[in-house]
DNA sequence: TAGTGGTCTAGACCACCCG
DNA sequence: GGGTGGTCTAGACCACTAT
């Protein structure tokens, strides 16, 4: 391994530290050599040469360790990015209008398995939202949310006739912790009316519970219409 | 604002800022101090002012531009990660035992669909195969899978009756881009057989487009079994 | 042209963790 | 105990871009 030409940015040795990896030069679960070394190797500093393993490890490349060194992942993890905007934002950014409609609010008691997903052993005092997200005047999204009293203060006096719950719950309360989930779920009844599907339908059904600092905030259930494709790219 | 202890790491800055954009001590749409000023006021350097910020762009809070300065977005665009790894390190992580089967496999001319997909005006000659992973037997996900010819030299000797096209594919060729898409689909004839589905049960399923370099290399749509359910935590 | 963030250098101290 | 990565400092030059 003879010196390379110097000046190196990171950017440069992230390059060369993939090749290598690719090339087989570094064996997957085979230790590089330490930051100081390589950093001679490209007659760089240490800094720079941590940055670029750094960034390598966060992308899954790499396994960083003190004492231990930095390691080859023999099946390195790559990871998609998938943005997460408020569903006006997801409509507007395709150049439609944006409306929101309120279907029902109802303070209940949650029901078990709504317990159950939030980890609690008590029915929490909820409040329970259907509402539905429309893209030019035709059915985006079906939204079911549920909202734990008890953790957001002020949820009660809110008006959810007007803006929609995710839209007040980002800007009211703070959060920790979010768990996402997607599925392919059959259109009930109730939902194929107001979705514009047809009974049994698929629909891409995504599921989400958020926390504050092991609370639970809320939880959510969002049925697109027919259709619909979540994409991304890496 | 008065100048708080010294000594603060870059992580320390990340939560002041952050505090300061939900405090809305800084509004959406405005600029923050430039860095010089920021590393004052924390008794710190340009360097690790520097970091926070630049961490705090990539998760979406603030947006940064040279001469213009670095301002609060008043959507913050959170990112969900999630892991793309080999199905067979995806079923055998949950303890299960992992099995492949090729059921076919055939040299062919594209179809027009696929053509389209890849950004070709003439089909391709592809390779095309449809093959299934098992989890402790169980099944797990049906993979219909397009390999352009042209872009996977030595694709026509491989043997995919051992080994799954993908795990093939990733230490044969590179790639640079991949556009990965989600849906709910419904369950044809075809597949409802391997995968144990009702007629018309709801799928969902994963399609991925790779390229290397603008040039189209392959095209998969995976049918995950009944009930699949993709998580992720940000 | 001028101001901002992007990046590099050279050096230092420290936290973690394996043996 | 000792080696590794994690991070900070102080300073410098540069690339981009709004005006």
């Amino acid at each position: 391994m003879t010196t390379p030409a110097a000046n190196l940015s990171y950017r440069d040795i992230k390059r060369i530290v993939l090749e290598r990896i690719k090339n087989r030069t570094w064996l997957p679960d085979s230790l590089l050599p330490n930051e100081t070394d390589l950093a001679a190797e490209f007659s760089s500093t240490r800094t720079t040469v941590n940055r670029a393993l750094r960034e390598l490890a966060e992308e899954g490349y790499l396994e960083r360790k003190r004492k231990t060194g930095t390691r080859v992942l023999n099946a390195p993890v790559r990871h998609a990015r998938i943005a997460i905007s408020l569903t006006r934002d997801e409509i507007t950014a395709t150049g439609a209008a944006y409306r929101y409609y309120l279907i029902s609010s109802k303070r209940q008691s949650g029901p078990e398995w709504l317990a159950a997903r939030l980890n609690l052993k008590q029915s929490p005092d909820v409040l329970h939202l259907k509402c539905m997200h429309y893209a030019d005047n035709k059915p985006f999204q079906f939204e079911d949310r549920w909202i734990v009293i008890d953790s957001v203060p002020g949820v009660l006096d809110a008006d959810f006739s007007e803006i929609g719950p995710n839209e007040w719950l980002v800007q009211a309360v703070p959060f920790t912790n979010v768990e996402l989930t997607f599925q392919a779920t059959r259109a009930t009844p109730y939902v194929t009316e107001f979705l514009n599907a047809e009974q049994d339908e698929p629909l891409f059904t995504a599921e989400r519970v958020t926390w504050l600092q092991g609370r639970p905030v809320t939880f959510a259930r969002m049925h697109f219409h027919p259709g619909y494709r979540m994409v991304t790219q890496y």
